[in-house]
DNA sequence: GACAAAACTCAACACCGATGAGTTAGTCTG
DNA sequence: CAGACTAACTCATCGGTGTTGAGTTTTGTC
């Protein structure tokens, strides 16, 4: 009674939010399995759509990385610790924020996602990029009015990718463990030091004992 | 004419090397190509050989990549570094062969396979695993003979893994342009600290301004 | 109310990793 | 030296993947 024997195909009556549920089901899936793990045709079938129209929205499996992960990027706000407080204590300020992030059951998974696809997707690798460099770590690099900004952006950067990596991503114990004050104690002064300290030591080979005085 | 019009299909007479084929093959483009990009396919062919026996001789994909990668690992003679010199100067001369090994051909290419790799392949995230802690980084924390080398170990590792990241897969600048010297000073501080300084600022907020002294 | 555009499905393509059966050549045992 | 055993090797095939193009239905606009 009252059957729909005829077949699928067509825009569906009434409102369309499919796209919405299609990049929330495509943010989880990204976040738990990976970009490898997560195929279109899961994204679509917990979508409750055919594969197709993700493509036809997103263009790729990358476009649609892309759009599920681009959108209100976390870390955007790391840029303006730098004018928040004091100079010498922006190392702490900086790590512990950053760490928020990762642990923030809103934030912390969408950060997981774009690490482990950033050696499989270009936008993935495209977004770290842009963290280590413009969006997050050279504007506060530069508020610091250091020399050498760009080499301060791009060491920070590569020292928060690795320790994210190795605690929440590898999970390498005891850094895994370590509660988030531990650990901002340990990274605040390495933070401190690439964005105020002497970045170079004076000669390559005798390095001195106290190269990594932060004073400005 | 002496044609062949047997169809192929068993053992090739002579001594076989294939097997030594295959695995150049598949390092050579687990290293170009990451770990998604290449396929068992692409490596057979290339070795001149049917997928099948790919399988066959390393079971999975993920065997011929540990297969292809774990023989004769390039950082297995970072662990001895420690004894060699004077302690205040383990920093320097950690980072200076951690990134010649990066820069020699032989080695580097395998290394970059590895960190491709990391997020897609279990074995290469046991390869970094490793090296952050029992393969490498943790003798070289023991031997230093200073409070929590695991922690130190951990932290060092990710730290030389998010360097190595940014600078040679990411290509970020300037840190992927900077000359071997340049980058060895700008790491050797902050390697110096994690592994002999004082590990963690003594309150997480204020942290005073010397606290990267690496005196041991 | 005609009509373009958007939403949506279906069927197909080429490729992927993996499996199992079958064929050939080297090697070991008597 | 013959037979048995094993290692090397290919073939056909399976289910699953990203992606494409054509076709269908609804919405919004003049």
């Amino acid at each position: 009674m009252t059957e729909q024997p005829k077949r699928a195909g067509g825009r569906r009556p009434g409102a369309t939010r499919t796209r919405a549920e299609i990049l929330q089901a495509a943010q989880e899936s990204f976040a738990e399995s990976g970009y490898t793990g997560t195929t279109i045709r899961g994204v679509a079938r917990a979508a409750g759509v055919d594969p197709a129209l993700v493509l036809q929205f997103f263009g790729s499996k990358d476009g649609l990385f892309d759009a599920a992960l681009r959108a209100d990027p976390p870390v955007g706000d790391l840029a303006e610790l730098a004018g928040q407080g004091e100079l010498s204590e922006l190392g702490a300020r900086l790590a512990r924020r950053y760490l928020e992030l990762w642990e923030d059951p809103r934030t912390g998974p969408r950060m997981l996602a774009v690490i482990r696809a950033a050696t499989a997707s270009p936008s993935a690798s495209a977004m770290v990029t842009s963290f280590m460099t413009d969006a997050v770590m050279l504007p506060l690099a530069r508020a610091v009015q250091a020399d050498e900004p760009e080499l301060r952006a791009a060491l920070t950067g590569a020292y928060l990718f690795g320790v994210a990596t190795a605690r929440y991503v590898l999970r390498i114990e005891p850094l895994a463990s370590l509660d988030t004050e531990s650990a901002v104690a340990s990274l605040a002064p390495v933070v401190q030091h690439h964005l105020t300290g002497q970045l170079r030591s004076t000669t390559g080979s005798s390095v001195g004992p106290s190269v990594m005085n932060d004073e400005v």
